[in-house]
DNA sequence: GACGGAAGGC
DNA sequence: GCCTTCCGTC
C-alpha cells in the first residue's frame, strides 16, 4: 500500500479501531473497501476522525444526536483530509463541497443552524438486531438479505449498518458498563444476534445470517 | 458559512 | 464515480 505522503497523526488502517470500548475489525475501516473506488472516500475519513480519541478536539459526535457530528477545527480536519489525499491545498471550502454532493447521495445532511455540523443520514439505516432500540434479535428479513446479493451491494449494507452501529456505539458503552457485553450476559443464548456478534464476526459470517 | 453549478482530474 | 477547484449567489 503506498501512501507515502500520509503524515504522522493522520488515521491509518491499520489494526483493530476502537470506539468507546467497542472494537471493530479491520475491515471495517478499510478505505479500499469502499465500493466503486480504490481511494478512501471522505465519509470514511470522517469516521475514521470521529472513531479516535486523539480527533475529538477537531471533530466530534454531537452529544445526543445519534450520528450528527460537529467539526470543530474544519481547517484542521481539512489539512488532514489534504495530507490523505495528497492535496496540500485541501482546505475548508473544498472539504465542505465534497460534503455536500453527499446530500443528494443521502449519506449526509446539513444540521441547518449549526455551524460545522452535519448528520449522517440513519433513518434508513438497519435497525434490527439492535437491542438498545428494543428490537429483539430476529431473522433479518428476506427482502435484506437476499440470497443472491452481489459483492457491491453487500459491501454497502455492511457500510450501512456499521453507521448504525457507530452511532449507537456510545450508548452501547454504557450499557455495557452496567451489564457487561453480551457475551457475558444470558443475551448471547439462543438465536440471538446482537450488535456485539456483529461487530465480532468477520463480513462473511454476517452476510450469511438469514 | 452554506449552497450548488461547472469544469476537470484520476 | 468521487472528488478538487473555482466561483457566483444568498
Amino acid at each position: 500500500m503506498h501512501r507515502s505522503c500520509l503524515a504522522e497523526g493522520v488515521p491509518t488502517n491499520a489494526g483493530n479501531s476502537w470506539i468507546s470500548g467497542l472494537a471493530f475489525p479491520d475491515w471495517a475501516c478499510k478505505a479500499e473497501s469502499s465500493p466503486g473506488s480504490r481511494q478512501i472516500q471522505l465519509w470514511h475519513f470522517i469516521l475514521e476522525l470521529l472513531q479516535k480519541e486523539e480527533f475529538r478536539h477537531i471533530i466530534a459526535w454531537q452529544q445526543g444526536e445519534c450520528g450528527e457530528f460537529v467539526i470543530k477545527d474544519p481547517e484542521e480536519v481539512a489539512r488532514l483530509w489534504g495530507r490523505r489525499k495528497c492535496k496540500p491545498q485541501m482546505n475548508y471550502d473544498k472539504l465542505s463541497r465534497a460534503l455536500r454532493y453527499y446530500y443528494n447521495k443521502k449519506i449526509l445532511h446539513k444540521t441547518k443552524g449549526k455551524r460545522f455540523t452535519y448528520k449522517f443520514n440513519l433513518s434508513k439505516l438497519i435497525v434490527v438486531n439492535c437491542p438498545l432500540w428494543g428490537v429483539r434479535a430476529m431473522p433479518a428479513p428476506t427482502w435484506f438479505w437476499p440470497t443472491l446479493m452481489p459483492v457491491g451491494v453487500q459491501s454497502k449494507l455492511l457500510h450501512c449498518m456499521l453507521l448504525a452501529h457507530w452511532a449507537t456505539a456510545e450508548q452501547l458503552a454504557r450499557q455495557w458498563a452496567l451489564r457487561g457485553p453480551p457475551e457475558a450476559s444470558e443475551d448471547k443464548k439462543g438465536s440471538s444476534s446482537s450488535v456485539y456478534r456483529f461487530i465480532s464476526n468477520s463480513p462473511t459470517s454476517v452476510i450469511t445470517l438469514g
